[in-house]
DNA sequence: CATGAATGAGTGTTCATTCAT
DNA sequence: CATGAATGAACACTCATTCAT
């Protein structure tokens, strides 16, 4: 599984299985067009890779391991949850703009089913969940954000709007669909990180019992 | 596209395809196969729709139609935004528990690629985008919601909720991520709805600018 | 083979056949195609004809049959070869114009191998060859043609060209090819017909023995 | 479209292409069985043809090449029309007795329609068409040809005569034509060249206003 | 008896995978 | 060791033929 290649060789290869991965889908890229795109011959990919689905799993190690490196950068420090969300979804932005394909390929595997991919998929999804969740559990032991909610699915909600995020920049179909909703301004960037931190912010800080139109808005609970 | 057969069979065919699509994708799915699990020969499959991109495309009508429906049902009425959230997020849970295939479809929808497709696809996208904007832009109207958001985009944020919500009960990927959040409560669903209603309220109805220890959590703005 | 169905209703089906097979040939031709052109569902040509290829031979008898009379009715008489052979070269054009369905289905015929088809035609083509065959014997007698000939060759021949006339104003290839030679005037009826009896007349009238200058033209015998 | 095969290889495949497609036709053929023919697999033949028309065209152009040389080497030098009419002969006579396979084709290459196909084709009968019609109007200036001939159609009874010839020798279905004329002596191979040239040279060569008993064999002009 | 829906073998074509060079 | 030609199973799609209604 990748022995005796040198790093730029292995780069190489991942970067245009990625590639081919992202545009087709697992099913549609063929291996022969990836070694093609890598310059090297169809033999050394079966080399490296015991098959097409280890190779799609190598890549997508390479590809999330450099996009958790991101987010744990963006996510580190002292500062409060949404500095650090701030961070968060600008270094998302920005690894987007630089790396569509990676997040191309991250939405494919959500589609690809198969125990490996889910497995290995699931190591790094741990980690953005264990650590989102830290957060807030943090949060709310500093008396910084709300102590009525559940901070392991306020987490889980926390993820889905960045992965959305990060899907409604790179892949087709999401990208048609923000579209729907920004017309023109899809491109605006700045707006979209201003107007998320504020859905955010009051979500993450704002205690819903004691407000007092509560039934204006909800009108009670259902039956 | 259709004619001759009884809504039975029909529904059968469709339904059959649902399955195949949803476990192995457009591309991934065999007419072969597709015909054995809905009883039938491939000549049948081939006799009513024109060829496999067409079958997709009526599978996902099917599903869709139904989809939106329940979501059109949920929707309606006078009650105040919550409230129809709430209702919302029940029906979708119901559904998704009930046809959990039309989900995973859809899902693979989001990364077939594909004009035709992704043109359906915006179709009923464009449905509820412009639903759910209305609903937040006659909230802000009446009152009842914050003055301080985007419309737009305050919808997009809810529509992503709602998608990963879905898929969360639903796609492999996405259930085993949920399990990494939730654990053994991943099947708690009256949890997931309060919890996600309250996410909900405090985002929407919470104007920002007043909040006094707004820098605690934001810690001001960054470089 | 044909029991129990009206003369009409024969015709019509036996016509339509012979257009669609002339259009694609026997291979190319569906059975399907064939009944909603003459009306009717597959189960009745199937009722009437064994299979495709029987149905085939039917649609060729009928088809030559009709060729045959055409001939037959221009070739008759008392009248010498040659203006014999401006009727049946007329007779011919005016066919072709007005049925090159069922030329083109003959031209199939040649190409479609089969020993039941090939049987078929031996019978139609043994007629012709016989008729021409004794035309000419009969000039010979009658001192009208050449006697330093070969009766069946040069019926053989004279065979060929009006075959292959046929072909030329029905058949799309032989049609191509004839406007490679004549370009815009390959509608000249009345030319053709003048310049082909003008090399037949010649041929068949013209003994070589006595012709002086023939070792300019034949260059004597090849070593 | 045919690199890095010994050219052993490729005339490997072509011959078992052209084999197939001369028994069965574009249609009728089936690539597996030509590849089993050649003794390869499939994929070879897609490797090296983009797609069965592609492989067809090959075929012919391959076909056709060598017979055309045959022809322009037949039909070379300065001798007189008529020999050179005789070294067309013996030489068809001869590739039809070595390369049926290739005449077959040819002949199914009539029959097929298909834009592609005809057009190369009609670059061929070209060939044939202006080197036909040039002879004559060569042996008219030389005052060797009868001058009240239309060159160009003259030059097309030739070559029907000639296109036919070859049929007879390796069609079945023309073959047993040519044997309800000649019965027995179908193989006789000098006498059909000594008749087709008599019949040719007195053709060729013959004016027709001279002839004084015109009347007798073409009965006057019909009304 | 007619219909035309259903069957399923057969076709062109692609592509993961192997292995001789 | 690297190459990329060769393999052949798998797939989308068609159509002759059958048979339930």
């Amino acid at each position: 599984m990748g022995r005796k290649l040198t790093e730029d060789q292995r780069e190489q290869i991942l970067e245009a299985g990625i590639e081919a991965f992202a545009e087709k889908g697992l099913h549609g890229a063929a291996m022969a067009d990836i070694a093609r795109r890598a310059g090297l011959s169809v033999g050394v990919l079966y080399k490296y890779y015991e098959n097409k689905e280890d190779f799609f799993r190598s890549c997508l190690r390479h590809s999330l391991t450099a996009l958790e490196a991101v987010l744990a950068e963006a996510a580190a420090g002292e500062a409060p949850l949404l500095h650090r969300a701030r961070r968060i979804i600008r270094s998302l932005q920005t690894y987007a703009g630089d790396h569509p394909s990676h997040i191309r390929m991250y939405h494919q595997l959500t589609a690809a089913g198969g125990d490996a991919a889910r497995q290995l998929a699931e190591e790094i999804e741990g980690v953005t969940a264990r650590l989102y969740t830290a957060f807030i559990a943090e949060g709310q032991a500093r008396g910084d954000l709300r102590r009525d909610m559940d901070p392991r699915l306020f987490a889980f909600f926390f993820d889905n709007l960045l992965m959305m995020l990060q899907f409604s920049y790179c892949c087709d179909y999401y990208r048609a669909r923000l579209a729907l909703y920004c017309g023109e301004d899809r491109e605006d960037l700045g707006r979209m990180e201003e107007e998320l931190l504020k859905f955010l912010e009051s979500a993450f800080t704002t205690e819903q019992a004691q407000i007092p139109h509560r039934n204006l808005v909800l009108g009670g609970t259902t039956p």
